[in-house]
DNA sequence: TTTTTTTAGTTAAACGGTTAACAACTTTGC
DNA sequence: GCAAAGTTGTTAACCGTTTAACTAAAAAAA
């Protein structure tokens, strides 16, 4: 199979114009151009279809993209066409807010079930969910079938819990503990870092205004 | 002045290693190398050193980097040598989240004050915060010299309270409403997209399956 | 004191992604 | 039915980042 490598970026602009087309739809949009996804998500027309040009054609020369079509394609590319199981690790602040979060829940995703080690909090409910020992989660992960799993601990507990996720059967992780989480090369994992997107402003404030000098 | 141009992916990098060298000065490390630093956080030793060359020359040529040296400059660098201002608007359960999220208030950012327009909220505390009134903001940004903004709000609101913010001073936003904003080109914004992030390891579970078969 | 080892800083090559131009095709208007 | 306008898919040039190799300098060893 010719293995054509696409760029990460592109990913994170397919996920953005799927969200995009999803809006289309719902307000009653039949077709739209690249032009017009490009002015609505901010990028360029070429980036566009070079974009999409990695997956297919599902355009018609003239006249655009059927929004519907394209939604579903992009769904699919992202492999958003089955539901995900999650398991959120952590009942802190942050997990609470991740396992209450309604963006997970339209795309696919299904949060199946909430960790935490504080016997304090274990048993306690949020929404459906009630909060589990990590000692429950060697069997959960099976009976549930999770492959997804979210740390939202602190960062000293962010590999322990990383490792116990990929023993049980976890093969993709996203991280929200500000620590780069070391796993076997066929796990992927991603790092939600908030303080570092805060660090890219103030860096620019900051080196703006010397730039102005 | 020389407009040297730094690809963002080096700032981003340039927080991580900086807050190793917390870690590691939090650990008496005295010294450390481009190689430790790159085995630290995952990148080349190549990397390490292109990316502080941006900047200038911090090391010693035959010994290394002194750790605390280092992390000092980095966060100068950041424009972490300053304390910084936030205003949170939106008190959900995100938003509070993130007003109690300790990792913001460790590196020169400080939260004065939450915001939310739900009456039943307003007036509420977060820890030492009350929750107020956007009617509010005006008068707050102005007092507490509030220059970066974090939005936690939908999506349907999320430009109205960019559109607030620039309006009262805001110089930089972080957005973790998932839609682009729209704002002038002097206003700097980042989004934190958890969904799309998640929609990464989706499609790289797939497309690795495809791969494979 | 000289040589070897270590490691930063610099330069150039390789790589990858973005941009722009163009060819192919569809629809619309005349 | 033909020409013009619109829009995709593709190719190639461009640009920027990363990688790797090399040079310079310091420390350690001989």
């Amino acid at each position: 199979m010719k293995t054509l490598k696409v760029p990460e970026a592109t990913v994170t602009r397919l996920s953005i114009y799927s969200r995009f087309l999803e809006r289309l739809d719902r307000n009653g949009v039949i077709t739209v151009s690249s032009g017009e996804i490009a002015e609505g998500v901010g990028v360029s027309p070429a980036q566009v279809r070079k974009d999409l040009a990695y997956f297919g054609e599902f355009g018609t020369r003239g006249v655009g993209y059927n929004v519907k079509d394209l939604m579903k394609y992009t769904l699919k590319i992202l492999g958003l066409d089955q539901n995900w199981s999650l398991a959120i690790v952590g009942a802190g602040n942050l997990g609470f807010a991740l396992t209450t979060y309604h963006g997970f829940n339209v795309r696919g995703f299904y949060i199946s079930a909430v960790f935490d080690n504080d016997p304090a909090k274990v048993g306690q409910k949020i929404g459906r969910l009630e909060i589990l020992s990590m000692a429950s989660f060697p069997s959960v992960a099976q009976n549930e079938n999770i492959r997804i799993g979210i740390i939202a601990v602190p960062v000293r507990s962010a590999q322990e819990v990383a490792d116990i996720m990929i023993d049980n059967g976890v093969l993709a992780i996203l991280n929200f503990a500000p620590v780069p989480l070391s796993v076997p090369e066929h796990i992927e994992t991603r790092n939600v870092d908030m303080s570092v997107k805060l660090e890219i402003l103030t860096f620019n404030l900051g080196f703006r205004a010397a730039q102005s000098l």
